[in-house]
Parts: C-alpha cells; sequence; structure tokens
DNA sequence: TCAGAAACAGAAAACGATTTCCGTATTTTC
DNA sequence: GAAAATACGGAAATCGTTTTCTGTTTCTGA
C-alpha cells in the first residue's frame, strides 16, 4: 500500500506539504493538483497508526459491556456509534460475559490501545471509577459508580426509581392490592432501584410489603417462567404481575400462556422493554419502555464532553415510557 | 503514561531488552526481575499503536454490517468476537445502515485503519470481491459474492435452498397444498435462494406455482404483518404460512393473533430465525432457525485461514435447523 | 526597482515501540 | 588456562505520519 513518501516522490514536492494539503493547510494550487492526482493515481489511504502514534490520540472510545446477543446493549451501542461517528471516533466493542476477571483483561487490552475514552457497563459490583477505569474519561450506562464531583466520569441510567413507582401506581390505580414483582439479582444496583421505586409507590398507598409478592432472581428467561409459576401456584395468587426486565417478562409471559391464562383478562401484566412481544402479543401487553436509544445518544454526548476536557461528575436519569396494550385491568375480586 | 523508554531507565537497561522480555525474548535472570518490577511501579501498558506501526500489523478485523439493533447480525458478531479475540484480534465494527456509500466510507475507513481482514455483511447488490474489499482477505456472511477461486475471500451462510426445501415438505407432508410464502426482497440473494428451494420441494410433490400464494416485500414486521392480512382475506385462503424471516414471522404472528386465528388451529403456521418467540407463543410454534452462532464461529476461522495465507474461494452453507412447535398441523378441509 | 512582509516549501525531529547487528560477557571444550 | 562457541545487551534504524522551524518565494507598496 502507497504511503506518503511515494505520493510525494510522484507529486514532486516533500512529504510535509501533501500531509499538509491532505490535512487542509494552504498549499499552492498547483502543487495541490499534483498531490491530489498522486494520491488518486496510488489510491493512497493514510496509515491511520501512523497518524495516531504521532498524534497520540486514535480517535477511538471503547465500549465494554456483558454481551453482544442482547438487543438492551446492542441498541445502545448503535446510538452511540452514530453520534460517535459523526465525530469522528471510531468504536472499539469488547465484551466481558459479565466475568470481572475478564472485564479487567478487555479493559487493559483497551488502556494499551490508547482508547480516548470509554463506555462501560461494568460487572465489578462494589467499585468506583478509579479502579474502573483510572483517568481515562468514562460514562457509565446502566449502572451507578462512585462518582467523584467534577471528575472524568458520568453515568447515565433509566430513571429505574420513578419507572417502578409508576408500575405500581399504574397497578394499584386499576385496583390492585396483591402484585406480584419479578426482580433482577439483589447484588445489581438497578434491581434495588426498581424495588425501592415500588415500594415507595405502594407504602404510600397504604399497602404494606406484606401484601406483596416479591421474587428475585437471575435475569433470565428460566426466572422469569419458574418465579411467575411458583406465584401462580400460591394458594392466594396475586392479581397482577409486574416483570421488571425484557427477560423476566419473556419467561412470565410463557408461563402465562402455558397456564392458559390470558394477560388483562384472568390476571394483569405489567411487562419491561420488550416492545416487540408486547406488540405482537394478543392482547398487546402494557410494557414499561428504557429509552434505549437516548440513553447511547446521551451517553456518546457526555463522553465526547468529558474528552473535550469538561468537568463530570453527573448521573444522568432519563425517564422511561409507558406503552399502554391492554394488559392492565381491573381485578377480578 | 509511562513508555518503554522510562521502564528500562528505572529498571536500568536498554529499551531493547524491555521489549525482548515482554516479548518472551530470553533475558538474564536479574534483568527480567528488574523489568518486571519497574513494569509493576510504572504501571506500564506497551502502546499498541506504536507497536502495530513498526510490526505493520494491528491484529485487527474489521465488521462491515447493516445494523447493530438485529440479533441476528450481533448474536453473529459475538461469536465472531470470542473466536477471534482468542487468537489476539480485536474487532472493529462499522455500521452501512445499508446504504451504499456509507458503506463505501465505511470500507475506507476501514483500510486506512490497516485491519488485517474483514468480515462483511454488504449492502452493494451486484458487486464482486474485488470491488468491496480489493486484497483485503473477506469472509462475507449471509450474502454471496462473486468468488474468484482461491482468492482472498470465502462466503459463509446457511443453506436457504435446503431450508425452504424442508420447510415446503413439512408442510406438504401435514397436507397442504395452498401455501402462503412471505419472501423478503428480490433484489437479495437469500429470498431468492429461499423461493427456489420452496418451489422445488413443490414441484416435486406436483404442486404447480399456481396454488401457492407467493407475496414478496421488505423484510420488516409490517411488511410481514400486511402480506399476512392480504392473503388471510383472499377468498380462498391458504391453510399453511410460511414466513421466511425474523421480521416477517413476527409481523405475520401479529396478524394471526389479531384476527383470532391460533397458529396450529386455524392455519398452520411455519417461522424463521425467532426461537425466543416461538417458545413463548401458545402452542410453541415450529420454526426453521439459522446456526447463528456457528456461522459466525466458521467466519472467523475462515477469516484466520484466509490472513494464514491460505487459499479462500470458498462457498460454506450451514444447514439450519427445524424447532417443532405445534404451529403445524392437518389443514381443516 | 527594491525593501519588507507574507506565504509557502522542505528537511528533520518527533511519536513509542521492534528488530537488526555488533560487541562484550559468559560458558564450553580440549 | 586459552581458544572457540554461545548467550546476551545495547545503539541505532525503522515503521508512516505530523509538526516545527528555517529558508526561499512571491507579493505589496512606495
Amino acid at each position: 500500500m502507497a504511503t506518503i513518501r511515494e505520493v510525494a516522490r510522484l507529486a514532486g514536492v516533500s512529504v510535509a506539504t501533501v500531509s499538509k494539503y491532505l490535512n487542509g493547510t494552504k498549499v499552492r494550487e498547483a502543487n495541490a493538483r499534483a498531490v491530489e492526482e498522486a494520491v488518486r493515481a496510488l489510491d493512497f489511504k493514510p496509515n491511520e497508526i501512523a497518524r495516531g502514534l504521532r498524534k497520540s490520540s486514535v480517535m477511538t472510545v471503547g465500549v465494554l459491556l456483558p454481551e453482544l446477543d442482547n438487543l438492551f446493549f446492542t441498541e445502545i451501542i448503535s446510538a452511540v456509534d452514530s453520534v460517535l461517528e459523526e465525530r469522528g471516533y471510531s468504536t472499539l466493542v469488547c465484551v466481558t460475559h459479565s466475568d470481572p476477571e475478564r472485564e479487567q483483561r478487555r479493559l487493559d487490552f483497551l488502556r494499551r490501545k490508547r482508547i480516548d475514552g470509554l463506555i462501560a457497563v461494568p460487572t465489578t459490583a462494589a467499585s468506583d471509577f478509579a479502579t474502573i477505569a483510572g483517568d481515562l474519561p468514562t460514562v457509565f450506562v446502566d449502572r451507578v459508580v462512585s462518582v467523584p464531583p467534577g471528575g472524568k466520569c458520568s453515568s447515565v441510567l433509566s430513571d429505574n426509581f420513578a419507572a417502578a413507582y409508576g408500575a405500581a401506581e399504574e397497578l394499584i390505580r386499576a385496583g390492585h392490592t396483591r402484585i406480584g414483582v419479578l426482580l433482577g439479582p439483589d447484588s445489581n444496583y438497578t434491581p434495588l432501584e426498581r424495588r425501592a421505586g415500588f415500594l415507595a409507590a405502594c407504602s404510600l398507598h397504604g399497602i404494606g410489603a406484606e401484601k406483596l409478592l416479591i421474587r428475585s432472581g437471575e435475569y433470565s428467561i428460566e426466572a422469569g417462567y419458574r418465579m411467575t409459576r411458583e406465584l401462580l401456584r400460591l394458594p392466594d395468587p396475586p392479581t397482577a404481575l409486574f416483570a421488571t426486565n425484557n427477560e423476566l417478562t419473556i419467561g412470565s409471559v410463557k408461563a402465562l400462556a402455558e397456564a392458559g391464562i390470558t394477560a388483562g383478562e384472568g390476571i394483569s401484566f405489567l411487562g419491561f422493554d420488550n416492545r416487540t412481544l408486547a406488540e405482537v402479543s394478543h392482547p398487546p401487553l402494557t410494557v414499561i419502555v428504557q429509552p434505549v436509544e437516548e440513553i447511547g445518544r446521551t451517553a456518546a454526548e457526555e463522553l465526547l464532553r468529558l474528552i473535550d476536557g469538561e468537568p463530570g461528575g453527573k448521573i444522568l436519569h432519563l425517564p422511561t415510557e409507558t406503552i399502554r396494550g391492554a394488559s392492565v385491568t381491573n381485578p377480578i375480586i
């Protein structure tokens, strides 16, 4: 592949002139023409590696996340990538499989690649910014990491508390008091927030925790399925179910279908995130959806700000949206 | 961030020694120790950019695909990434949004990054390898591109012909002769293969094309929905439906649900790809699933072979799998 | 026409690693 | 114990750009 040297020779100018012309510094008209032609003739493409070395910036941000086979994450990356690409950055994706050791290795890898910034959905639990990213501009997504005020990192996530609060109100307003809630692992941040939001709304309406049937487990289809079956088998089963994540929603829907229960008839159902499943269901499900696209965009924009040296330390909560289907109805007493 | 020079100084050796030690060449025990310690003390991480420049290989492969918000693609990337990472390669993902111009720009970008190989789901239609990738080792996924025998590229995809052939047999065996088929755009390669496979099986069983109700349109939920409604409204509607892609399947399921038709009772249904929807449906759907994980792995392995200089020119067809639910039954005459 | 200013071109020094090549230590062999 | 063989360390070249800094043109205005 042609180098800038060969272009210079063919054009009869110095490499400095070629470089300047290609980077927008003014050169003599005749030279510009000659360079242009040489570039075309040799199909010259500047070596970004050499460029990156000299400029000590490769215009790359790392993205560190648990999995690639999960639309929640990939839709976020998609938005992140759109924003970053527009500003000339490329995106280097690394998968952790939720393994802390692997996470550390991949992070090391990204640092060796001299990334300019990081977008991370960290797995490591009780971690602060410094141990994860050092002094790298970083935006955490769907996680809150202890954020030094004005430091080089921020967080972007849905307002999980408000989402669950709203969900509870939705169900209570319809007349439910005996509600089953399917939560993710207690070790994660978001399930705790969702639990807290839900409980807050309930207690405000005088519904004690003892009437609630809260279950927590993995974020998986199987867990959702299992927990739903458990709840349905209770002597006094709940009149409404709230599944707080995509996988739990899928599992729950499956269990209901198997039990011959139509959401909104035998029991009310409030799901999370899976817009498509909600639409395709009959009747359509009521679901709370996270603004994935906006989360991605916001994270990318905040990261660009951090890279530009502006202070971070923000925690950006984005509102969720409730898509009303017909799966939340009055309870049959 | 520390450089190899500072490590050398602190360890009291030359940069050559540091480099050698870190790259596995034997050095004196005492020096090894000193380097080790200096590396730790300075938290030295080799600059992969400088390294890449000198070695003229950055151990990176590009991935060029239409979208990131589609599990079919992201599951493939996931597998690709696993295989490549194990061999020390990183994956640089670029999205084309199915826009040929953008595809060209992103490809240019990847070449400037001096990637060692490419995995591509090209959008550009009638294109041959040379115009897309030049002499870059390339594996095309879910597309067949005119492959120079022994050249530096190969293709990996499902055996779409066989999949559709099998689908037709499945339905014919159950007794259906009046079958509605939902296909993707005629301008793509895979819909044509699927159509051909389906027709081949039908004609073998003496079912003329005139009895079939073949519709083609976009690969979208809306198209699937629309085409299904059209078919259901016919004076003599089909007794079975075959949706040939994930989105078409979703749209079709939605239309059926809305029409109050249960797949496998009023009408038989054969879907594609969406394992989760198939499982969660009631009754579970019979679907043909593509071996996404294996497609990804195979593509990555083939690419590694090409990068190692072995000849390409292969077209690798991987068998699909039929997951039998209860949505294909005998027709009610 | 010429001095001074402004515009531009080019040689060479970075950037941070790897690698070659040569010289010195160390070991082996008789 | 000396010569030959081997092992190892280090100076310097290299990868392909950008950028600085100096030197040369070209332009301007009286």
